[in-house]
DNA sequence: AAAGAGTCCAACCGCCCCCAG
DNA sequence: TCTGGGGGCGGTTGGACTCTT
C-alpha cells in the first residue's frame, strides 16, 4: 500500500486516495466509538490520518446509508427547489436527500448548473432576437399611434428608447399571465435590467469584459431565479411546473 | 485507433462559525 | 473571555473516465 502513487507525506498525515485498509479501520472505529472525536481516530486505530480527513472520508464515503448512483430527476427537483430556499447551504439541502451528502450535491450543482448555464447562454441569444422582435413591433404600433393621435409633445427619443420598467412588465405580463402582481414587478425590473445589459453587449464586438458582464447576469439571475421560485412554487401548488415558465432571457434551468 | 478535450467526482485546503469547557 | 475541537462551506485540484475529432 505504500507503494501507492497517492502515498505524500506532511508532517506525518498521509493524503490522497484512501486505502481499503485505511476504510476499514475508519469503519472499525466508528464501530466501536460512534461517529465524532475524529481527531482520537489517529491515536486509537493506529490510522496516519487527520481528524478531518477522517470525518470528510467517514461522512462522504463511508456512511452505510449513502446511496450510491446517479441523482435522480426527482433528487434534482428537490437539489433545484431546495436550493432555491436556501442558496449554498449544502449541508442543509442534503438533509432533505437521504444518503445524499453535501459534498455530492455541490458537485453536482456546480458540474450541472454550469453545463445548463452554458446551454442557455445560445438560447438566450435566439431569445433576446425573438424579444428584439417584439419590441419593435411595439414600437411601431406606438409609433403609429403617436402619429395618428399625440400631438408634437411627444418625445420621439422616448419611443426609440429601450423598454422601460412598465413596457417590460406589460410584456410579462402577456407571457405569463398567472404571476402575481408582484412577481410581474420582479420580472419586469429584472427582465428590463437584462435587456438593457444584453442590447448593449449586441451593439459592439464581443469583447472580455462584456462578456464577464453577461455571466456575471447569469449567475445574479441564479439567485434571482431561486428566490422568484419559491413563491411560484408557493402560489402555484396544484401545478408540478411552476407558473412561471424560464423567462425569455433566463436559462434553462429545466 | 489514438490523441486531445471535456466531464465527473473524491479529496483537499483555508476560512469561518458555533459551542462546550 | 478565551481556547480548541467539530463541523460547514466555497473554491480548487487532479486522476479517472468519456466523448470528440
Amino acid at each position: 500500500m505504500g507503494t501507492s502513487w497517492g502515498f505524500i507525506e506532511e508532517v506525518g498525515w498521509r493524503k490522497g486516495p484512501w486505502t481499503s485498509d485505511e476504510d476499514r479501520l475508519l469503519i472499525e472505529y466508528v464501530k466501536l466509538h460512534g461517529e465524532g472525536r475524529w481527531n482520537s481516530v489517529a491515536r486509537l486505530t493506529g490510522l496516519r490520518r487527520n481528524g478531518k480527513s477522517c470525518r470528510l472520508r467517514w461522512v462522504n464515503y463511508l456512511r452505510p446509508d449513502l446511496k450510491r448512483g446517479q441523482i435522480t430527476a426527482h433528487e434534482e427537483r428537490i437539489i433545484l427547489e431546495l436550493h432555491a430556499r436556501w442558496g449554498n447551504r449544502w449541508s442543509t439541502i442534503a438533509r432533505s436527500l437521504p444518503g445524499r451528502t453535501d459534498n455530492e450535491i455541490k458537485n453536482y450543482w456546480r458540474t450541472h448548473f454550469k453545463k445548463k448555464i452554458k446551454n442557455s447562454s445560445d438560447n438566450a441569444e435566439k431569445s433576446r432576437a425573438r424579444l428584439w422582435k417584439r419590441q419593435q413591433f411595439q414600437q411601431q404600433q406606438q409609433q403609429q399611434q403617436i402619429n395618428n393621435q399625440i400631438n408634437n409633445e411627444i418625445d420621439i427619443k422616448k419611443v426609440m428608447s429601450l423598454p422601460t420598467m412598465p413596457q417590460a412588465k406589460q410584456e410579462m405580463t402577456i407571457l405569463y399571465p398567472n404571476n402575481t402582481i408582484e412577481q410581474q414587478d420582479q420580472v419586469g425590473f429584472f427582465y428590463s435590467s437584462m435587456l438593457n445589459n444584453s442590447t448593449s453587449i449586441s451593439q459592439s464586438e464581443p469583447s472580455s469584459s462584456n462578456e464577464d458582464i453577461m455571466w456575471d447576469e447569469l449567475w445574479n439571475l441564479d439567485d434571482f431565479y431561486g428566490h422568484f421560485m419559491i413563491n411560484t412554487t408557493t402560489y402555484n401548488k396544484t401545478n408540478t411546473t411552476p407558473c412561471l415558465q424560464p423567462m425569455a432571457t433566463t436559462p434553462a434551468f429545466y
